[in-house]
Parts: structure tokens; C-alpha cells; sequence
DNA sequence: TGGCAAACGGAACCATGTTCCGTATATTGG
DNA sequence: CCAATATACGGAACATGGTTCCGTTTGCCA
């Protein structure tokens, strides 16, 4: 809430002086990332980027000029549910019984946010070279946080250990693929995977 | 090898006369196979239709003749080694110890055969309409086999009843997607799901 | 207010799947 | 062996969706 202007990081507009944007650049940008959102919700994350656009009722040029591929849009219209994941990883740990439970539940919670977002569990596991941003967003920020929980499950004695963070994370998300279906549980199937982590 | 015509059944083939194809059509799908193989294999299951086309020195027009969709002729390439999948079943059940064990050695069979074709697993879960037969025949031919697998692990007591075989199908096939990257282990995932399938 | 860099819109371009139709040819009856 | 015809072929053309480009518009500051 508190960055105003752009996407730059903390530091970078600590160091810059104001390269403010012009302010139409500055609510184009908003009414995107609502637009987005909407259009996420209503179709899937890979909606046509014209949808979008036709949305905030700007040309598809604007999209691109604020966001260089589809991912980085994506990455914005979720960051901050993202983010609160990530923060809850030591929550968890710090409040939860047994380090596997807390595993367990942020693995939910992870899983939760992926299967309410139609297509994005999908376009998180596309090799498509314009989703690589989302890809190392999501890897970057999240993989530390299951790293931790993992971590200390090991280190408890709970879990196997030759399983790393990231290809936990992978595994998840790509059982929460194609979740939209009624006959398909993905919620279930992680929980039998986190299952078959345990020890005896 | 013995059904020199086309892909009707050997029911309707039985009873219909001689609707025999002609000599250019059965060798250019003779000639299609061929080169959707290799193609599949040099790129992936998703490799161009215009680069089989080329590959087999003929228009884009043929494929579509002989193959309505691209599902079609991905079923045609692998249809005997979805079928020797199928029929591996019953053989383990009957030779394996205990049928927790031929179950994980059959879904080892079948993680195999989907990790070395590029691009399959990523298809199977694809809800793109054209893949719909491919999903539909993998289902068809797959499923009532591990669901013998699965029954008889139940009935031994050794797995947890609430997993319908098409759920369980679903999540290994999922799991499977992005098997090239060397970081991820497919088999290995795999294997932790079928871990925490058994009770306790 | 005038000048200009920033931002905009959307046509144009590229890649891919799919359809359509004029042309070529295997087959078969005479 | 030839001609007639159904069958099959090739590839241009169409549809869709991402991405780029550039002429035009507009906010901002002197």
C-alpha cells in the first residue's frame, strides 16, 4: 500500500531521487491490475491479453509497456497474496504443534490460494519462455519458506529427507493442475503426498 | 502388425466387406506414424503439425485426413505401449508379493513410459478440447486396470479406500509434468505419493 | 503557453492449429 | 488399355492469440 509509485524495489527508490511516473501512466497501471484480476477471476489467468485490455478499456501497447511479458501482470495481480503465504511460513512454525503439522499446513495454504486462481497452477509449471518470470517469482519468495519448514520436520526426525524444497513445491503445484474439476481432488492428492513424507 | 487397413475396429472390420483404403492413403499413414514418432521424440508431443507435415513429405492436409486432431495421431504413435502398459496390470498382480507392490511397480511402468515422452504429461492434463480423445483413451484403457491394482491393495488392507483410480491416475500423471528439468525427480514424487497411499 | 519526452492505441506481424477446395491419381468397369 | 470417378492430396487461406512498432496524443515543466 504504501508504494506509490512503480514497481521498483524499496531500495531502488530509497537511492532514486523521483522518477515519478506521468499520473495517466500511474492509473493506467491500477485499472490494469484490476482489469486483470477481474478477467482472471471471470475466465483463467491465460486470458487473452486483448480481453484485458478491452477491459481497462486501453490498447493492448499500454499492457505491454507496463508489464513486458504476461507473467510480471500476473506476478503483480497476486503478489501480495504471496507474499502473505510466505510470511505465514514461520507463523506456522512458531505456532503449530509439530513442524510437520505446520509443513502441512502452509502446504495448504499454498494450495488453497493455487486452486482458487483458475490456470495459474497450470502457467506455474509451463515451460513457455514469457512465464519464466512467474516462475522465479514464485520459487524465489516461496521456496526459502518450505525450505524452513522442511528443515525443521528433518531436523525433528518427522520427515525423509531427501526431498528438496523446491521439488516439494513443484510436486504441489502440479498436482493442483486442472483442480477445476469436480472429480478431481487436489486438495486430497497433496495430502497424501505430504502423507508419504513421514517416516513410517 | 496384422491389420494391414486402417484404424477400424476388428469388430467392424469383420463385418464390413472391404472398404479397403487406398494404396497412397495407407502408405502415407504408414509414412505420418514414422514421422509424428520422430518428431515427437526430437521435439515433443506438441512439436508443429506443419514440422510432421514436412518431415513426412506431405501437405498439413493429409494429417488432418487421417487424423482429426492432433489427439488422434499422439493415441495412433504410443497406442501399443499404452496397451502393454494395460496389460502389464493383471501380470503383476498375480506375480508381484503383495498387491501394494504390483501396484507401485505398475504406476513405475506407467511414470516411465510418460517421463520419456516429451510433452505427454503436460498433453494428458491439458483441458484443451483437442486433447480430449487423448485423455479420454489414456482414461479408458488405464484406469479400469489400476483400479484392479487399487481394489485389490484395499481388499489386503494395505492402502487407504477413499481414492478413486481416475484420482489417483490424474495425480501421478501431474506429477510427471516438467520431468525434463534434472531438478525435479518425477519418479521419485511419484513414489512419495504412493507412499502415503498405505495406512499407517 | 509552447515544447517535448512519456505514454497511448491499435494496426501489423508472427506462430500455430484447422478448414477448404482445386488438382492429381489409384482403382475399376468396359 | 482407357476412361470415368471416387478418393486422396497439397497447400493456400482462415482463425486465434501473443508481441512489436510507430504515428499520434497528452501530461508536465519552464
Amino acid at each position: 500500500m504504501a508504494d506509490i509509485d512503480g514497481g521498483s524495489t524499496a531500495a531502488a527508490s530509497r537511492r532514486e531521487p523521483a522518477p515519478r511516473k506521468r499520473a495517466d501512466a500511474r492509473r493506467n497501471e491500477a485499472t490494469l491490475l484490476d482489469a486483470a484480476a477481474a478477467a482472471f477471476v471471470a475466465s483463467s489467468v491465460d486470458v487473452p491479453v486483448r480481453e484485458i485490455a478491452a477491459r481497462a478499456g486501453v490498447g493492448v501497447g499500454t499492457i505491454y509497456r507496463h508489464f513486458p511479458t504476461r507473467a510480471d501482470l500476473i506476478v503483480a495481480v497476486y503478489r501480495h497474496q504471496v507474499e502473505a503465504c510466505a510470511e505465514a511460513g514461520p507463523t506456522l512454525l512458531a505456532t503449530v504443534g509439530t513442524p510437520h503439522a505446520a509443513l502441512a499446513q502452509w502446504i495448504d495454504l499454498f494450495v488453497d490460494f493455487l486452486v482458487t486462481k483458475h490456470g495459474l497452477a497450470e502457467a506455474l509449471q509451463s515451460d513457455n519462455a514469457a512465464f519464466q518470470t512467474l516462475h522465479t517469482y514464485f520459487l524465489d519468495r516461496l521456496v526459502p519458506v518450505c525450505a524452513q519448514l522442511l528443515e525443521a520436520a528433518a531436523v525433528a526426525g518427522e520427515i525423509r529427507t531427501d526431498l528438496s524444497a523446491v521439488e516439494l513445491m513443484r510436486g504441489v503445484g502440479n498436482l493442483c493442475i486442472g483442480a477445476a474439476d469436480p472429480r478431481y481432488d487436489a486438495r486430497r492428492m497433496v495430502e497424501i503426498l505430504i502423507a508419504g513424507l513421514s517416516l513410517r
